[in-house]
DNA sequence: ACAAAATGAATGAACGTTCATTTTTTTATC
DNA sequence: GATAAAAAAATGAACGTTCATTCATTTTGT
């Protein structure tokens, strides 16, 4: 019945066991004994599907990375208009962030530190295309700041990291009307 | 001559040396032996200055935090002009992140990993007040959005911890052309 | 000569990883 | 289908390494 193929199974369980574990505690606190714990397999097992720790940690960031793209570019198509789109992405990457919290802090907390793999970084970069070309076009248009699209991304998307942390702390619940907020403040500041 | 007690030299040293390991290949990957080598003194040493590593990296972090507060607030005094009064403090804050790329990087990977203890966090917290004062000034004058401070911190102050850590990775660099940008991006993002 | 500071080898705990063994699944044969 | 042989997957104890921390000893400063 399921579609899973069977050895994916276990393979699945680590990777949500090393979410879990790396957000808790961070990344030098989630040992690889208690990570094949949480996942109910054992220590030696994670070998068979993860050639080391590194890998481990690569992959899980792939993986994670890869759902945040598919998400952040659901149901999405061109309009003629630059802000219905962006406003579009926008709210599917809120609306991720805001549903797969743990696969969201796993992301932020990998963003800033030298655990991975810059291959790996690149490779995840790669994925957000659909949002670069949008600024471009936008920047064509005279709609969007013609600026780097590191600043555009530093003022739209990062942001909104730093919010789910917050929220999670217990800071700064995210209610609709904050998101909303969040949103006019991002495209104020990129927009002509 | 020196205004340095004796025994804080090497104490400085260690704080130096753990910021440098840390930022160069996060906190698991700075053993105590290599702060006391690259810090100059033997291992031992450490905890004549240190209770544990713990807190050695709160003590460390508190010291940078401090730093950046008397940054972010050097030569500030209200005027009536709130944003003018942002502007001081705003490019304070930028002005220590680009010249203090260590410190800054620091603090960046300490605020997304769970390696801070949260009453640490606490205090770093408090010595953002005269910001926060600022923020509520302007939102009571009515050109400040009445949002939570936040999301004021999310859209001014976090997205350029972002752009350093492109610059380091040498994707995007901060030209003063850029760094006038984000200023512009701020305060668009904040302002009524 | 004394006290304070510094040393670095020693210690034990914890870690990532391996591998001989056991368990489970698949394949082959009737 | 049932059964046996073979292959694959899983196990967890054991290994070697690395780490934070300690402490008997030495060095430095007064």
């Amino acid at each position: 019945m399921s579609t899973t193929p069977k050895g994916e199974v276990k393979r699945a369980a680590l990777v949500r066991a090393t979410i879990t574990l790396v957000n808790n505690s961070g990344f030098h606190a989630a040992p690889m004994a208690r990570i094949a714990k949480l996942a109910g397999v054992s220590a030696g097992t994670i070998y068979r599907y993860f050639e080391s720790k590194q890998d481990l940690i690569n992959q899980v960031y792939l993986e994670v990375k890869s759902a945040f793209s598919v998400s952040a570019f659901r149901d999405y198509e061109e309009t003629d208009s630059v802000e219905a789109d962006f406003r579009k992405i926008w709210y599917n990457i809120a609306d991720f962030k805001l549903r797969e919290v743990e696969q969201a802090l796993f992301l932020s907390q990998c963003d800033n530190t030298p655990m991975i793999d810059e291959a790996s970084r690149q490779e995840g970069l790669r994925h957000l295309k659909p949002l670069l070309d949008l600024w471009e076009r936008g920047q064509e248009l005279g709609s969007i700041r013609p600026v780097s699209p590191y600043l555009l991304y530093a003022y739209t998307v990062y942001p909104v990291a730093f919010l789910l942390n917050m929220q999670e702390r217990g800071y700064c619940e995210l209610t609709p009307a904050r998101v909303d907020a969040a949103y006019e403040m991002a495209w104020n500041s990129i927009k002509i």
